[in-house]
DNA sequence: AATCGTTCCTGATAGC
DNA sequence: TGCTATCAGGAACGAT
């Protein structure tokens, strides 16, 4: 499942490829995972756009184009990309190709097909992201505002996490893994969390992120919904997993077994006794 | 305003 | 073995 150093990572190995390429024609195989519009006009809007940047907010990749209008895809729980210098090779799950003016191709493949592509232009432009919350990794990120909004919040930190209008793009894996090696219980509500733990989510938030783009993201998971990177690239911070996906496994500092709860739908892993 | 439950989707898996 | 029911979960949406 992508989650913040997942999409750094396709992000980073797209820019390499996709800043200059103009649009020559766009394959829609799933038109309904296209948002607030018709294939016909998404064909249409984007032939002849150039890439000029590619970036990453929270979890979205946006393509930026020449004409000042973006794309923002979501790739959600399965959603990848395949990039190929010549034509495209089909896939049961291809749901969008963009072939460019230099014969190079890149494919949105989506097993589930929960992942979503909106085209923004004008005045449009940048309203689909004033929800988001903080982005752990950029210079907006401070332990006074981290205080404040989990102060007021009743949310179970947990939850809080995933909460991508408090704090942008963290998911499942790392919200787990945080907050095991930040000692706290993923059931305490934000606003009980001491002084001092509120600290050890300011520190450890950016930092397994930052050690998980190192490592190229997490492919964990079962067959066609593991995550892999731009042509199907593997990463390395599975092997750095604590808690996610280790019920019943030994706690890496203590040995009692690793627990697995529900909260809002969502498994939750955790070592009752190193997490308070 | 903040929080909660439901929905989308399909392969993998558990249980009979 | 083969079938069926359930699960996985990010985020939009409507309800409270």
């Amino acid at each position: 499942m992508p989650e913040l150093p997942e999409v750094e990572t396709i992000v980073r190995q797209l820019r390499n490829k996709l800043i200059g390429q103009i649009i020559w024609k766009v394959k829609i195989l799933r038109p309904s995972q296209w948002k607030a519009t018709t294939a016909n006009r998404v064909r249409r809007k984007l032939k002849n756009k150039k890439i000029m940047s590619v970036n990453r907010r929270a979890k979205f990749i946006i393509f930026n184009f020449d004409d000042s209008s973006q794309l923002v895809i979501h790739l959600r729980m399965t959603g990848k990309l395949i990039w190929s210098e010549k034509n495209s090779v089909m896939d049961d799950y291809a749901r969008t190709i963009f072939s460019f003016a230099s014969g190079a191709c890149l494919s949105f493949n989506d097993t589930r097909a929960l992942g979503a592509l909106e085209l923004f232009e004008g005045a449009q432009k940048n309203t689909w992201q004033k929800k988001l919350g903080i982005e752990p990794l950029s210079e907006n990120w401070n332990v006074a505002e981290l205080k404040k909004i989990t102060s007021t919040s009743k949310l179970d930190i947990k939850s809080f996490l995933l909460d991508q209008t408090k704090i942008a793009g963290v998911g499942n894996i790392y919200a787990n893994e945080i907050l095991f090696l930040s000692d706290i219980h993923p059931e305490r509500r934000a606003n009980t969390l001491t002084e001092k733990e509120v600290g050890q989510l300011y520190q450890n938030i950016p930092q397994v992120l930052q050690l998980a783009i190192d490592k190229m993201g997490t492919s964990l998971g079962h067959g066609k919904q593991n995550f892999r990177s731009l042509n199907n690239m593997e990463g390395g911070f599975q092997d750095m997993i604590r808690v996610y996906d280790r019920e019943n496994e030994p706690c890496v500092k203590c040995g009692s077994p690793i627990i697995r709860i529900k909260q809002k739908g969502r498994s939750s892993y955790f070592c009752r006794v190193c997490q308070k």
